[in-house]
RNA sequence: GGAGUGAGCCAGACAACCGCGCAGCGCCUCACCGCGUGGCGAGGAAAGUCCGGGCUCCACAGGGCACGGUGCCAGGUAACGCCUGGGCGGCGCGAGCCGACGGAAAGUGCAACAGAGAGCAGACCGCCGAAGCGGGGCAACCCGCUGGCAAGGGUGAAAGGGUGCGGUAAGAGCGCACCGCGCGGGUGGCAACACGCCGCGGCAUGGCAAACCCCACCGGGAGCAAGACCAAAUAGGGAGGCAUUGGCGCGGCCCGCGUCGCCUCCGGGUAGGUCGCUAGAGCCGUCCGGUGACGGGCGGCGCAGAGGAAUGGUUGUCGCGUCGGCGGGUUUCCGCCGGCGAACAGAACCCGGCUUAUCGGCCCACUCCGCCU
């Protein structure tokens, strides 16, 4: 049974794959911090991948800390956002950005991500 | 009490709720997935990737050259560019600290600016006017020139030992004494090196080798994305079978040859997966040897293993630092209330080092100064 709020393997996006449809076909939204690529896939739950850049976020401490508010924020709201695939980037800012703030821009994005349409099939934006 | 030196240690604590990873046990189950339970789950630098090793694959007769690294001596170590002890030089009143610290009489080279002169030294200011020549004067002597001088000034990072006395026209290791230096010997030390030891030498090799270079020693290459194994889909390869009167091409036709289809198997190999993957030069305690780094004996412990990458989020209480206010106290200090702050930073095959970053706190040893007895 599994609980509203946990955040169990799948509902994270692992594979490769997952990663290049978001990037080629995936619903683009921009946040202060953080840009956001959004895929529908009717029938999955809602997943989250964190594709942060070394180049952009040049510690690892920044890395870990920003992912981890990602997770946070999705697992609490995860439920609005069933058949969605989330793949987050984030802007060099955000790594001197304290965490309120993140916060509360991953949250206005996944409020977008959750009024996005669902009869739209995944993949119609490429091409 | 103040100022300082060295060596260690810690890296806020507890609780609640919601979560994450791993292996164990239990439930479900062919299995996967999932659920429950108690356990474990970042650092002193996990960092930079600058050295050294283990491990893995590749290469490899031996020797020399080239290239790169290291560079006082002796130890320690698996090894090192690390560590310990010692020597020498420098800094500090001191505890202590710092040093790429082999060779400059093998060769080549470099030294801006300043300065008269910078590597077979050098007369700008200055000192001298003994000697020689000329002039003056009865003479003592005076003037000028040829010249002599490295003592003084000045320049410089550096000017060819220092101080004193003698000496001289003025000077000069020119002579002497002491100090320094070089060479040979002696003594002490494993050695680097040291010596209020002996003899010789008036002093000869100025600096730079993170300039080329010389000498001594060391060095195969790539790295866990190493490497090993399992292995779809699609395309292509090989073998066998079937279709046996099939289509197309070479021919006017037949035979024949080539090519196209389906099935099975084989090998290479991509996605994906498994292993490597945490027991190791391990950690803690204790005893012994050693000045020490360290080594040895005995006993105990089981101590992260992810993989688009776990170790998190929120809240409360207490503790810490700091600022402001109030009250005792007035050198230090104590209590209450409120605000703010709590660093640097995240394992990724594993160890030994080095370097760099870091809010603050604790303990020990020692030095100097002040005060009291």
């Amino acid at each position: 049974m599994a609980g509203p709020l946990r955040f169990p393997r799948s509902a994270r996006l692992l594979a490769k794959a997952d990663f290049d449809r978001a990037f080629q076909g995936g619903t683009r939204l921009g946040g202060q911090f953080f840009r956001l690529l959004v895929v529908i896939e009717p029938g999955t739950p809602a997943r989250l991948g964190a594709a942060l850049a070394k180049r952009s976020i040049p510690h690892a401490v920044d890395r870990n800390r920003i992912r981890r508010q990602l997770r946070e924020a999705f697992r609490q709201r995860q439920a609005e956002l069933a058949a969605r695939s989330l793949v987050f980037t984030a802007k060099p800012e955000a790594a001197a950005t304290p965490n309120p703030a993140l916060r509360a821009d991953i949250d206005r994005l996944l409020t977008r991500a959750a009024a996005l349409p669902l009869d739209r099939p995944a993949g119609t934006m490429s091409r």
